[in-house]
DNA sequence: CACAGAGGTTAGTTTACACTTATGTAAGTG
DNA sequence: CACTTACATAAGTGTAAACTAACCTCTGTG
């Protein structure tokens, strides 16, 4: 999940699709006018923010109408509070279990 | 340099480096000792880490002992904190500034 | 100074992914 | 019902990046 989160705002384009939906809903074709590339790069973007539960879909006629899901930020903002929380252990754990997630074996 | 934050913790490896010297520090080979994969990976791991300023580095003898660098991190938690925020104007206007970067032209 | 240990660097390979072109599908319009 | 609009999906391409193997550079020690 945190994992996907990441992924997902990793790339520019994505975060500034998100900032276009924050507040409104947008239908696909008026996000994709506000970018270079071609439409299906843009469905593809949002289909990746959807996956990530990053926004979320309505279907309106013909049209896809797509808004910004704020919650799905929360994990993600869980886990960068820990680098100020006095309590480090709990990150430290989820380190750890990650890890463990990461490499199959171990010594 | 959100996006060179970001790219740098979106690698789940990154992360659990991150989380291994969060509170202490530690030489490259004892890191790359939590791992399966080969030493040199995991000096580029920290070269990314330390280019995007996530780690600090100190030369002690023959040995490089890194810590994490919590300050880092600010910029990418202020971006996310623009999601919970009242007064959005501050999130879209980031957004639209990062738009200018990505798209060359216009119409 | 020779050698061993610690770790960064280079070159080459594989895989992931952002993109384009082409095609498919559902909803409105004459 | 033909046609257009709105959008997704599929297939193919180029590039970035994570990895390995091999090499190079320091630092400490006999």
């Amino acid at each position: 999940m945190l994992d996907t989160t990441l992924q997902a705002i990793a790339e520019p384009r994505r975060r500034v699709i998100l900032g276009l939906v924050l507040d409104r809903e947008l239908s696909a074709g008026e996000i994709a006018s506000h970018f270079d590339v071609t439409r299906p790069a843009i469905s593809q973007h949002l289909a990746v923010l959807s996956a990530a539960r990053l926004v979320t879909v309505r279907r309106h006629g013909a049209r896809r109408l797509y808004r910004a899901r704020r919650e799905g930020l929360r994990e993600l903002r869980a886990y960068l509070d820990q680098f100020w929380d006095e309590r480090l252990g709990l990150l430290k754990k989820a380190a750890e279990a990650e890890e463990q997630r990461t490499q199959r074996r171990d010594a």
